[in-house]
DNA sequence: CGACTTTGACCCGCGC
DNA sequence: GCGCGGGTCAAAGTCG
């Protein structure tokens, strides 16, 4: 509940701040409030000394903040992973110990995700609705997804690498914003069918409700299955995951899915900045509004400093 | 020309 | 039965 007062509020908005004024800033990996303390007790010397030594800084504030970025990507995608592999788990035996009786109660709380990312990063609670009614069997597993997004103001969302069809737009009661309706046209016997709605208090957060299990292998990113390729369920999907309390959520992005994930700065300085540090600092953002999941990073970040040094 | 979107009509369950 | 609200159909339009 009150994480807030103990919790350790370390640096994890590494250099992400909230408001985004500032997008172009050079000097964008240097307020890495991880080492200002070092660099702000120096600040006595003279000037020449003092821009040397902070050169030294920065490049060891830029290596640390690489080795950042790679652990915060190696740990998404062991998470995101690891949810792939218990949801298998789950759906294999359904009737092991279901007892998750206690979640379905804060859903409504975490609603109103507060953060202004461009990107569209996207939390998926898949909840499995089978309980619904004692009619016929319903094995159409409801999933809804909240997915994040700022710029697409007009055109609902498609772009989650399927390929849907738009069958129907309505307005519905309660919230001014429409309702689309997708089926899944890649394969023609898919049955999975999608809605897409604004949420009503947010109205940058999307709440997209899949409907149903894709009976074909997914349409696009099938490059990357060359070997070496460790997250093989995700492909080279930049992810990023958050798990909430109560409700398995995680949020990822793959609306820029092959979008050179790669980047190799070989250079010490100049850090290669544009497209890692958007996805960290998607995920950075979405990770952070999470408590438990942050004392996990925390703990998991200052043990590997500590190893390191 | 084919695939997709748009959009009003239609359908259907539910409450009164 | 009737109105209402949500889901789907399909004719017409649009795009590449
Ligand atoms: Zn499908």
């Amino acid at each position: 509940m009150d994480y807030s007062s103990w919790m350790i509020n370390t640096s994890l908005d590494l250099n992400i701040n909230p408001h985004r004024l500032h997008e172009e800033l050079p000097k964008k990996e240097v307020e890495n409030n991880f080492l200002s303390l070092n660099l702000e007790v120096k600040k006595s010397s003279v000037k020449q000394e003092s821009a040397g030594a902070l050169a030294e800084e920065l490049k060891r504030v830029s290596a640390e903040n690489k080795k950042l970025t790679e652990m915060l990507t190696e740990m998404c995608e062991n998470y995101n992973t690891l949810r792939g592999n218990l949801m298998e788990y789950m759906r294999k035996n359904p009737d092991k110990e279901h007892s998750s009786s206690k979640k379905r109660k804060s859903e409504s709380n975490n609603n109103s995700i507060p953060m202004g990312v461009n990107g569209t990063s996207e939390s998926s609670s898949t909840d499995e609705e089978s309980c619904k009614k004692p009619k016929e069997d319903i094995k159409t597993k409801i999933s809804r997804v909240y997915m994040r997004t700022e710029a697409s103001d007009k055109s609902l969302i498609v772009k989650d690498g399927y390929q849907w069809r738009k069958y129907g737009q309505k307005v519905t009661r309660d919230n001014p914003s429409p309702r689309a309706y997708f089926k899944c046209s890649f394969a023609p016997s898919c049955p999975v069918k999608k809605k897409v709605q604004r949420s009503v208090d947010d109205q940058s957060v999307l709440v997209a409700t899949y409907e149903g299990e894709h009976n074909h292998p997914h349409p696009s990113q099938m490059e990357v299955t060359t070997g070496s390729n460790r997250c093989m369920t995700l492909g080279s999907v930049p992810c990023s995951a958050s798990l909430s309390s109560s409700p398995p959520t995680a949020t990822l992005d793959w609306t820029k899915s092959k979008s050179s994930s790669e980047s190799k700065n070989t250079s010490p300085k100049t850090e290669s900045p544009e497209v890692p540090q958007v996805l960290v600092e998607q995920m950075a953002t979405s990770l952070t509004k999470d408590p438990n999941f942050r004392a996990a990073l925390v703990a998991a970040i200052s043990g590997k400093m500590l190893h390191n040094n």
